[in-house]
DNA sequence: CAAGTTATTGCAAATCATTTGCAATAAGTA
DNA sequence: TACTTATTGCAAATGATTTGCAATAACTTG
């Protein structure tokens, strides 16, 4: 799971090629402390350190979102900033591989919660004949310490 | 409430000017059938259409920022799609003034909670001391309509 | 109500993240 | 090893939103 190759047998499975950029971007996020979420420009900027190659930006965009249609990553968005990936939760614990953040708009700090507060709302949804249901969650505000 | 006269008292007991500009975005939102949600450029181009002035886009940005601010509006993002802006509810009933949507991704059709998922942990959060707290959630899918 | 002050505007140009067209390239296949 | 085509790198385009700035129009005050 935590294996690069799970994401060169999951592009396989569909078809899809192994490709430099790809890997690139799957070690990355892979890379990262308790998956921390990365815009696609510093995905991009580590990738050129290791000067492999001459990778492009457009690349990594695409290799993102092949991975955000694979569910091997999840994007993130809050406002007005770019978009924020990070590797998705292993496959058999799907269910908490969901999570949403809080970002302080003073010190820019993140706090991550470990739960889905739409859970509930998309299974209701899915009763009612809803289909692919996803959503995205930001919450900001201004932290205890900012606050202070 | 649902006056022109509201927000223009709004405005000045911020100390805010009542232009133009101003008023004629609040008028627009205020004409909207069961509080449409219009992007700027909507709101923009309606403005145009009663050439009571050379309105610009700028203007109407700004002016939309400035009744966020004022929470007399709320704004609505969609990823990937122009942010949408609605009156925010009365004043004495912030409870409602906060809804949540789904958006169809095949008919782009809109179903709208009068609930809201988040408000129980942003008082959890609040608790904790956290301060002017906000969020945006955003649900997609496929709507029982379109998955038949 | 006229003159003065300055918040706001219109305009144009700039950002910024993201996307796209396309010819060149490299991954998977036979 | 040659072939087919998905994918890339590059460059240019998008599209929403923002910003600098001089001109203007809202308030304020005398």
């Amino acid at each position: 799971m935590r294996d690069i190759q799970h994401f060169k047998d999951e592009l396989k499975a569909r078809g899809l090629r192994v490709t430099q950029p790809r890997v690139a971007v799957a070690s990355i996020l892979m890379g990262q402390e308790k998956r921390r979420q990365l815009s696609p420009e510093e995905v991009f900027s580590q990738i050129k350190k290791t000067k492999k190659w001459n990778c492009d930006q457009a690349s990594v965009y695409r290799a993102l979102a092949t991975f955000v249609g694979l569910k091997l990553v999840n994007k993130s968005l809050f406002q007005g900033e770019a978009s924020r990936y990070a590797l998705a939760g292993a496959a058999d614990t799907r269910a908490h591989a969901h999570k949403h953040f809080f970002k302080c708009r003073e010190c820019q700090s993140v706090k991550s919660f470990h739960e889905c507060f739409v859970s509930k709302k998309e299974k209701e949804l899915e009763n009612l004949g809803y289909r692919d249901i996803a959503h995205h969650l930001e919450i900001s505000g201004v932290c205890p310490n900012c606050a202070a």
